[in-house]
DNA sequence: CGAATGTTTGACTGGAGTCAATGAGGGTGG
DNA sequence: CCACCCTCATTGACTCCAGTCAAACATTCG
């Protein structure tokens, strides 16, 4: 980003926000008035089934923009939940539209964002549709060490991970108790380790393997 | 959208394609130099497991935009092709930022686009997670009816529908047996029929009650 | 010390997968 | 004109992965 945009993003910026570990910043359905990027702590995606199932959409970390649909469609598709403490960088929705017509190029990065969203939701619908449990397990283990990685968050193999099986039985459409062995089958193995909000990767590759992935370049995450 | 914006469009178009049934029109991880709106005919999005299996992201339908995570990240997350003979309308991926460049409001509309899109995948994501096959297959007939509705494809309760138990299977994630029996049921119960290539939806309400879905309005589709 | 939350285990069930065979149409070449 | 083939839909029998039920542990916390 150059420093024009920079300020551009400053005027843009409204404040932060800090909230509390269980706090909802978005609701499915809703229209924010804000739109945030997360800085700092860890949060959900997810959706209501009307007969009170949950479907995780995905994990939210530091640097993700949250609010994309509601700014751009007016609603969103999914509620976010902080997991942890969490601070936001708050933006108006109002200003959005200004924000890009000032320059071009900002647009052009919001469909970018939208894009990679786009992207790695296709993704997880592959696993949740394909891949056994095992399979998926280890692949969405592979995928969040990949993306913490890339932006540094995590320190050589090991990377704080602050979700609940629940969140992982309920982003992968697998039952607790079945998500609960499986894991305890990649443990047993010593593929992975999990200490109370830490996890260890101790064999990437070979998860990788299990997971029916490659480990290509995550890719860059633009930051608003 | 204005004179203005058409006559653009009409620069950044360079001409109309027409394919066969089963042509690849983009694979999965290349980079097109072309982006295509579809004008007429349907077809699927389509990402492949390295064991083969191969998950449908989405039924491709008149109006959608192709190739939009190619002209905006470089590397297409699916592939897609074509299930009916197709007419597409062709663009030139080279033009995609100049087009963009000459008026802000078009990366807005294409953000919307993909933020569209995403929506669509979190709500497959949930289908697919959640749902169970009786389910989920309801849900599927009235996502598309509804779909196909919103863009006056169909006809009074029936749509044409040239795709195979197969594609159905893979885009629910459930086996192809199970799905031709699933359906079966939904057809026992008088909800709907399937001759040839179109389908005729008898209870629309009681399919989506099935389906645990609503009947909202469909969003409104830009088209570029 | 309960009470709450989350993890583990074991026993059993069942929805969905697999295997396999039969139909049902549509082409097509002899 | 029809036997042959190919694709796709349909059925039945059987299997198994994952779900459900239920109880025991483990931690944290007021």
């Amino acid at each position: 980003m150059t420093e024009e945009d920079v300020s551009g993003m400053q005027r843009f910026k409204v404040g932060e926000l800090v909230v509390d570990p269980g706090t909802p910043i978005l609701l499915e359905g809703s229209n924010s008035p804000q739109l945030f990027t997360l800085l700092h702590g860890m949060g959900l995606r997810y959706r209501h089934l009307e007969n009170g199932e949950r479907q995780v959409i995905n994990f939210v970390f530091p640097g993700d923009f949250l609010g994309l649909q509601a700014g751009l469609m007016g609603v969103m598709g999914h509620s976010v939940e902080a997991t942890t403490k969490m601070t936001l960088c708050v933006f108006d929705r109002k200003e959005l539209w200004s924000f890009i017509k000032a320059d071009p190029e900002r647009g052009f990065e919001l469909a970018w964002l939208a894009a990679v969203e786009e992207h790695f939701l296709g993704e997880s619908l592959t696993t949740v549709g394909q891949r056994t449990a095992l399979q998926s397990i280890a692949w969405m283990f592979v995928r969040i060490y990949l993306r913490l990685k890339a932006s540094r968050t995590s320190i050589d193999g090991t990377m704080r991970f602050p979700f609940k099986q629940r969140d992982i039985a309920d982003a992968l459409g697998l039952s607790l108790v079945h998500t609960n062995k499986t894991i305890g089958i990649l443990k047993s193995r010593q593929l992975l380790g999990w200490t109370g909000d830490d996890i260890q990767i101790y064999d990437l590759d070979k998860l990788a393997s299990i997971g029916l992935t490659t480990l290509a370049d995550p890719k860059i995450r633009p930051i608003m």
